[in-house]
DNA sequence: CTCTCATATCGACAGTCATCGATATCTGCG
DNA sequence: CGCAGATATCGATGACTGTCGATATGAGAG
């Protein structure tokens, strides 16, 4: 992969590698609808409400989540193009993938 | 996924979340035999050798590559088994994959 | 044994990060 | 308007990280 590649892609692996975050991702593609409001996530964690929001943010500004507020509450969901990205990134790396089973 | 899953990959995300390491991770999976001599990875990068051993060391020690000294030079390759688990990881978050696209 | 070369370790330094409490912003209600 | 609740931002702080130069370690050559 060219280094071009791996500066793309490295932001996006740092985004998601830290538990809570890796959690936060998990937690949102699994939720009903494909969305979860803050209220739904924050109780799950044994951490600030700010600390919450900061690691939505960090999730957010990488592009894997999506903001939408509604009244009151924000919702916040995956965004496939941020996914596929980082399946691009494993194919490229040689792990198999959906992806590249179909094409190797 | 859960709390100790989430725990349990994360560390192998943060070694991969570097750009260097991503590099170095592809270099070694696409060299001949699947493996690469330090000799052959440091001079692809414009850092200190130090800093490469260092990355090298990261990437070992989360289990990513193999270490494997014959004479003077050290090889490493890749480890099927930290890859399977990085996609299994995938999987449990949603991300379409090899392995989880059978089961779909 | 000594010299050389490949790689690793050490110590330091600047930059980044996760977390918190305090506070700001925004929305709906009365 | 004024209050209450949900979420975001700010500022601080302790911990971690990437990088370097200097140095140690270990193996082959002469």
């Amino acid at each position: 992969m060219s280094e071009e590649q791996a500066l793309q892609v490295a932001p996006l692996l740092k985004a998601l590698a830290d538990p809570v975050r890796l959690r936060l991702m998990s937690m949102v593609l699994s939720h009903e609808g494909g969305e979860a409001c803050v209220c739904d996530l924050t109780p799950a964690f044994d951490l600030s409400q700010p600390t919450i929001s900061h690691h939505l943010k960090v999730l957010h500004e990488s592009g894997l989540l999506d903001r939408e507020k509604r009244g009151v509450w924000v919702y916040y969901q995956a965004r496939p193009e941020a996914m596929a990205a980082m399946v691009n990134l494993f194919a490229a790396v040689g792990v198999p993938t959906a992806a590249s089973a179909g094409t190797a």
